[in-house]
RNA sequence: GCCGGGGUGGCGGAACUGGUAGACGCAAGGGACUUAAAAUCCCUUGACCCUCUGGGUCAUGUGGGUUCGACUCCCACCCCCGGCACCA
């Protein structure tokens, strides 16, 4: 081939893109052989096209799984589409495109763009999370969780985006905006489906510390959301205002029971069922109801943005503490949560912070009862509250124990007295799955009148979501208005009921879908049990970091549904996660609104795929964010020019030239040296690819070997072809993983056989990684003040002896003792001197 | 506030388990080629100093420490990024 690499390079990705697709080339067989690699990247939603995040999170991810084949590896490397969702519907009701047809022609635009990036999917195993073949089966998990008691209906009060009409995750409210639109987000009161996911807290949490293959941050965010807490749960008995015994307890739960003593008040969350036992049209009542419009009132137009100013009112209940028989005062204020917890707590001024804020408000009493461990207490009033551990004062039986073991010696007394408990609290809430909008998975149950909340019967899956459905954006679910659909047989007693009309969150969708690619066309169960073994856990799941807690949570909580109802044996499907960084431009995320998006077809246009992948993979470490620089494109590119520029000239004689024998060319300094630096080529790619997944230094050792092959090419002879011969073709090799359409070309072009992909991965011979000649460094007190070119096996004494013949080196052990010898052979000599 | 990650040239980044700091790329400067420009190729490029074909000193956020030797380990501090945040 003649000419430039600008000319050409858009003909040869189509080529190989063309002949890739007509062979079926990255086809993974059924069930792998040998050992196997399933190769993840966290799946796109089809919303219109592929931007610079994408391209990075696939160019890493295909760098791998080429890389992974390449090691005689049955690689699964599969793509498809999240493609249930809210753009698709709002881009309805804004264009009036129906959204199946909006999100089928986006899948088809997205397809190419990712065909024309020339990854190495297995298109044949393609899933969409809007087709029923896929979501049938979230509706099968589903009924599952039902029967296990793992899914269920609650009314709650929910999180509400106004502009979104719809409810939201706790996961997906951030700073009390919303996640997608970024809208304030206010409280509702619905019935919600709800999946069980604190059945599994304790071991969500507990197995982090088994994820050694996540990185610390991820692990840490997940700690963080789960939010364990050890502590005790207390009984105190309700009394009403005079004092008087009215049945009942209040339970609190605490992490810090050595303060017990200090308590001098409690506080209830303003929705608790103890507030129940307030007569109707009593004062207290009419107190309370006049206080709950109030922070209703305040919830709508401020839920969850800066914490509120501490309010509440006493109820007039009154609660004994069990431990010091003390009569309380029984509060409820909006800064006590009915969700965590008992949904009520004993204050301690002295020693909590909030308690200590609120009773300054309301003039409650504070009461130290702990006191620094290794000084006096503090004269005079506390100017703020103290939550160290110390040591415990005016706490009857307990004072002068230490903050810890009166911990436990009152749990332990309270456990004997009946009254108190040990207990774990997290801070995960259920995952409330209920959307009131129509791209989604219809939730299969049918109410009826007569026998309540009945399951869609398995036979009859899946309840298909209806096509002709007016979206109006006006709020409710748009299914509530499709008679047909609502319409529907009890399936029990056959009598007239109603279909639910929510939708499935759709990280339901996602919790699950790397399954199905194992085994996509099943349709006798969501996937076949010894193919899923066969295949997992995932080798490498690539993704965004912004996917630590929601999405990446709910997988594992589906593993261990899924490990529950003995599909899968084990509890974690991801091995290895990476995170890769974001796509930056001036410094921020590209945007439509900043204006600084980079356009991937623009980019794959004016510089080609090769180009493009390899840029984004050498421009930063995976993990770190990337800003995107054009002068660093065009040296990506010029890079895969001089490759270019360099071999297709010399491919003619090169392409019937032998490759050099095993031991040939070791007499010849230039050739050896040239040998040795491709073996040491390929040894670093292979490390750094397999051992420590980073993939810019291995790009640029690939770009060490070209200047180093160019040198040897400039006064290189015909005899020299075998070596250039080897150079190229192993350059050629270990450009699959990064720009792998030139690597077949140049692979072709050098006389290579078959196809560069398939190729196995060369193997760095031993004899050409040893050098001849090394360079050591001399140290003088650890001070550098030589080098030296020996032979690598020289020895200690024969170093030294060299280090004195020098110079320079001699000129600093001039006059002094020579105390102490460091020597590491082929590295470095250090003579202490005293 | 709590938790996690990170501070290395003008810039992106290298430096494997403590052993020659700055690989590779970008940018910049100089040169060759050219009528000229672009492209390409070659050279230089951390800072400062000197008696300048060489050599020295200082340099990996700051200050200490361990060590023959520290970007790497330890202690204290500063700054940046991310997560959580009235969670009892």
């Amino acid at each position: 081939m003649q000419g430039e690499y600008r000319e050409h390079f858009d003909a040869i990705e189509r080529k190989w893109q063309e002949r890739w697709r007509a062979e079926g080339a990255f086809a993974a067989p059924a069930r792998p052989d040998g050992s196997k690699f399933y190769c993840l990247e966290m799946l796109p939603y089809p919303s219109g096209r592929l931007h610079m995040g994408h391209v990075r999170n696939y160019s890493i991810g295909d760098a791998v799984a080429r890389f992974q084949a390449m090691r005689g590896r049955d690689v699964l490397h599969p793509m498809g589409w999240d493609s249930f969702g809210l753009p698709a519907e709002n881009a309805a009701i804004q264009h009036g495109t129906h959204p199946a047809r909006w999100t089928s022609e986006n899948i088809i635009y997205m397809g190419r763009q990712l065909r024309r990036l020339g990854l190495s999917y297995d298109w044949s195993r393609e899933i969409a999370a809007h087709r029923p073949d896929f979501y049938r089966w979230n509706q099968w998990f589903f009924l599952k969780m039902l029967e296990r008691g793992l899914a269920y209906r609650s009314r709650r009060w929910v999180n509400w985006c106004g502009s979104c009409q719809t409810v939201l995750a706790n996961e997906q409210v951030e700073a009390g905006r919303c996640w997608r639109c970024e809208s304030t987000v206010g409280r509702t009161e619905l019935d919600q489906w709800f999946l069980k996911i604190t059945a599994y807290a304790e071991e969500l949490d507990r197995e982090l510390d088994g994820l050694v293959g996540w990185p610390e941050r991820v692990r840490a965010m997940q700690r963080n959301w789960i939010g364990r807490s050890e502590g005790a749960v207390v009984r105190f008995p309700i009394a009403d205002a005079s004092g008087r015994p009215g049945g009942g307890a209040l339970e609190i739960f605490t992490t810090r029971l050595d303060t017990i003593f200090g308590a001098t008040f409690c506080v209830v969350a303003p929705r608790h069922p103890v507030l129940d036992g307030i007569p109707a049209g009593s004062p207290a009542r009419l107190r309370l109801e006049e206080f709950l419009r109030r922070i209703d009132a305040r919830d709508m137009t401020r839920a969850g943005l800066e914490p509120e100013e501490k309010e509440g009112i006493d109820t007039g209940l009154r609660a004994r503490n069990p431990f010091n028989g003390e009569v309380l005062p029984v509060w409820t204020a909006n800064f006590v949560l009915m969700e965590y917890g008992t949904g009520a707590v004993m204050a301690v001024p002295a020693h909590d912070e909030r308690d200590f804020e609120f009773a300054g408000k309301y003039g409650l009493p504070v009461r130290a009862v702990v006191v620094p461990g290794d000084g006096p207490p503090a004269a005079g009033d506390p100017q703020a509250a103290r939550v160290e551990d110390g040591r415990l004062v005016a706490s009857g039986p307990y004072s002068g124990q230490d903050s810890a073991s009166a911990r436990r010696s009152m749990l332990r007394d309270g456990e004997a007295g009946g009254f108190a408990r040990g207990a774990l609290q997290y801070r995960l809430l259920d995952w409330g799955i209920s959307r009131q909008r129509y791209w989604g998975t219809p939730i299969p149950v049918i109410d009826c009148p007569n026998c309540g909340t009945v399951p869609v019967p398995e036979k009859d899956l899946p309840v298909l979501l209806p096509e002709d459905v007016p979206l109006t954006g006006e709020g409710g679910s748009p299914l509530a208005r499709v008679a047909s659909f609502v319409n529907a047989r009890c399936p029990r007693c056959g009598g007239a009921g109603r279909r639910e009309t929510d939708t499935m969150d759709t990280f339901f969708d996602s919790a699950w879908y790397f399954y199905r690619y194992a085994d996509p066309r099943n349709d006798r169960a969501p996937f076949d049990q010894a193919t899923i073994a066969s295949w997992f856990p995932i080798d490498l799941y690539i993704g965004g970091i912004t996917h630590a807690t929601m999405h990446l949570i709910y997988c594992r909580f589906f593993a261990k549904v899924l490990r529950d109802l003995g599909l899968v044996r084990f509890a974690e499907p991801v091995k290895n996660l990476l995170c890769q960084g974001m796509v930056l431009k001036g410094g921020t995320a590209m945007s439509k609104s900043k204006g600084n998006i980079v356009d991937p077809d623009d980019m794959v246009r004016r510089y080609g795929a090769d180009t493009t992948r390899l840029f984004t993979l050498f421009a930063a470490p995976p993990e770190k964010d990337l800003e995107w620089n054009e002068q660093g494109v065009e040296g990506c590119f010029r890079f895969l020019e001089r490759v270019w520029r360099l071999l297709l000239p010399l491919a003619p004689g090169l392409a019937g030239a032998p490759r050099p024998g095993d031991g040939e060319g070791a007499g010849d300094p230039r050739r050896a040296a040239l040998r040795r630096r491709v073996h040491r080529t390929i040894e670093r790619v292979t490390t750094d690819i397999e051992k420590r997944l980073h993939l810019n230094t291995p790009i640029a050792a690939l770009m060490e070997l070209l200047n180093g092959l160019q040198d040897f090419c400039r006064d290189a002879t015909d005899a020299d072809r075998p070596y250039i011969k080897e150079a190229g073709l192993t350059l050629a090799l270990l450009l699959q993983p990064f720009a792998p359409h030139i690597s077949e070309e140049l692979w072709e072009e050098l006389g290579g056989e078959g196809q560069a992909r398939r190729q196995p991965w060369p193997a760095a011979a031993r004899r050409w990684l040893e050098e001849d000649e090394v360079e050591i460094a001399v140290q003088v007190n650890g001070r550098l003040r030589g080098r030296l070119r020996v032979p690598p096996s020289l020895s200690e004494p024969e170093a030294v002896a060299r280090a004195r013949a020098d110079a320079h080196i001699a000129a600093h052990l001039e006059g002094r003792t020579v105390r102490k010898i460091i020597f590491l052979p082929g590295r470095l000599l250090n003579i202490v001197v005293g």
